[in-house]
DNA sequence: CAACGTGCTGAATCAAGCT
DNA sequence: AAGCTTGATTCAGCACGTT
């Protein structure tokens, strides 16, 4: 019976094979801190669409994606959302992400059931698909709603996190962050992608740094190819995976073996200085362009480590890249961009130089 | 009766005063190319909220952005959806703005009634209120939209113009642009702000160059202080307002009243090839630009023989020059224009170029 | 001069679907 | 059936300048 099972023990950092509403009816009450969910988007795909040189786009057309209509879709999603809101702590969390075909009754449903929207959050991609037909706008965006599990609970927020994260500003409802490609996107053996939707590591990073400490329980009912569990293991939280496509169960169990939890110092976040300068900091450090953990170098070879929220710690010593500069050199102030170098097969790169990079992307 | 009132006249650039489900219910059925809503937000504020320095924050309090419960405010929602409808041409398209309050269950609305979501499309403020107590992320969009009136239905985009709009690439379902204040935004007698929720003319600007064309009837249910009326009449389209608050339409009229139309050069917007004149290919044989017999060459220096009808002709095969075009490529379709070339002093020259003189010729 | 680094350009690749 | 429909990124190839 349930009740037997439910007393199970929490099987943390593991990934789960099977349906994900009859997985979570099994565990505890009341013993996950966050949810991340990235559920089947329903999106009613029909024949097949060709780019403007004929060659044919490799869309979502699985299985897994296919309802009958939005009723069978609403069933799916409030039984999914109902064994999700039991297994959550009274002061944790749950954010879905989703797009124009099933985020509005992803959205209903969760107020229906009681969660407490906070913020919906617009993942802008830098580098969207273009719309091939010219019919539509360019499908340039995905919407993610953060809720809480009752209306006036308590959540987890760090909002200096995030905050320094955007080099000083608040973070806002709207993040830029690239599509996952390149070396992050997980292949097949055949080479090819092996999920047709992983999510960027970056979103994850920003959602998990914001929404959950280390330590905590997430739990991500459509695993896919674990992004979610590869973030939380490198930041320091538990995760547990519930997936139940046995092919990219292998691909996540090979992806995690493969991930390194970033050090203690480096999981530390601000409580609250910042500084004033305009492209953040912390975007090297989300896009992965630096590592938390990684050093950073001043032009007297002094070393500073890298924190997972952007800032900087050399000794006691905490702070923005322009904070820690000052303060090294005794200096009232200091641009960090041009300050600090990073180091790449043997050379001092100054991390101005992904700055730029960033700013090319976003144009 | 109804019946009677449904035979009236379209009230063109009037705003009518009262609920907009009745007044809707009383406007003939298909008549409308284009509504833009933005409804009360169903904010559920409590209590009031104040800045850092302890100034209180002028929130939407208003009588008309209360309702008891999700419940009542998807009864108010559907009832206008409905009536929004039925005065749709089987060709219009919806525009409907909102937050994370009340955007989910709108959305969720329109799918249940028939409505086939085109895009959403986010409004990305670039001065957005901050956050003032550090407990959410700064709620920085609000979220519109798209909708045809039935899956399949056709519908009015225009892609070059948008595409024009932005500097040559494709418009992307993000749009940043500041929020409505300064001199655009309304005042009252006493200098304050008339309207709490005013939209910027930006964004009207945007949904109305990309979703309408010069002389259509853009319906709003929730005109306010007008934006809407006074963009579609600077646009060269008709308007109709519907607003319950007579001092809205006070401000509103007095509003239009200061509008002028663009002249007719500036409303004159990128065109489409789509929207060029068709040219048959048999054209060019009968005109004698191209004789029969002449041949033509694909890309791969493949040959086809012209003949008196307009067709090719290529071995056995006979067709269209799309038809032909595709099969040889054993391709799903072909535009003909852009694949075959004719030969002249030894040039290839594409024969889209006959084309383009024919139309050129039509004017 | 050879060897190598840099920067430009154009081809190739690839991306939650859209008459 | 006609005929209209991309953009960002990566990487190889190559000219050119420096060591």
């Amino acid at each position: 019976m349930t009740k037997t099972r439910a007393a199970a023990r929490l099987p943390l950092n593991e990934i789960l094979c099977g349906d994900c509403t009859e997985i979570m009816e099994g565990l505890p009450e009341a013993s996950v801190d966050l949810i991340f969910a990235d559920p089947p988007y329903n999106l009613q795909l029909k024949g097949d669409l060709r780019r403007p040189d004929n060659s044919r786009v490799d869309a979502v057309d699985d299985a897994w994606d296919r309802f009958a209509s939005f009723e069978a879709y609403d069933t799916f999603t409030r039984a999914w959302l109902a064994a999700a809101r039991r297994i959550l702590k009274p002061e944790g969390a749950i954010w879905v992400i989703g797009s124009y075909h099933n985020i509005f009754r992803v959205g209903a449903a969760l107020q229906d059931q009681g969660f407490w929207i906070l913020n919906d959050v617009v993942w802008r991609k830098s580098n969207p698909m273009p719309n091939f037909r010219g019919k539509r706008l360019t499908n340039a965006h995905e919407t993610m709603i953060w809720a809480g599990r009752d209306q006036g609970a308590k959540y987890t927020f760090n909002y200096d996190a995030l905050k320094a994260l955007n080099d000083g500003v608040q973070m806002r409802s709207d993040w830029v962050l690239p599509i996952c490609n390149g070396h992050e996107r997980e292949k097949d053996a055949a080479g090819e992608k092996a999920h047709p939707t992983q999510k960027p590591q970056s979103l994850l990073h920003r959602v998990l740094v914001g929404a959950s400490n280390p330590g905590d329980v997430v739990l991500d009912p459509f695993f896919g190819t674990g992004t979610t569990g590869a973030v939380a293991k490198m930041l320091g939280r538990d995760f547990i995976g519930i997936e139940r496509d046995q092919g990219y169960i292998d691909v996540a169990r090979a992806r995690l073996d493969r991930v390194r939890k970033f050090d203690r110092t480096a999981l530390e976040v601000t409580a609250g200085k910042r500084t004033e300068p305009r492209v953040p900091f912390g975007q090297l450090v989300e896009r992965g362009m630096l590592r938390p953990g990684e050093m950073l170098v001043n032009g007297r070879g002094q070393q500073a480590k890298v924190r997972a929220d952007g800032t900087l710690v050399v000794d006691g010593l905490k702070g923005s890249i322009h904070q820690v500069g000052a303060a090294l050199d005794g200096a009232p102030s200091c641009n960090g961009w041009t300050y600090w170098s990073f180091v790449r097969d043997g050379q001092r790169v100054p991390i101005d130089l992904l700055r730029q990079q960033i700013r090319a992307e976003l144009g």
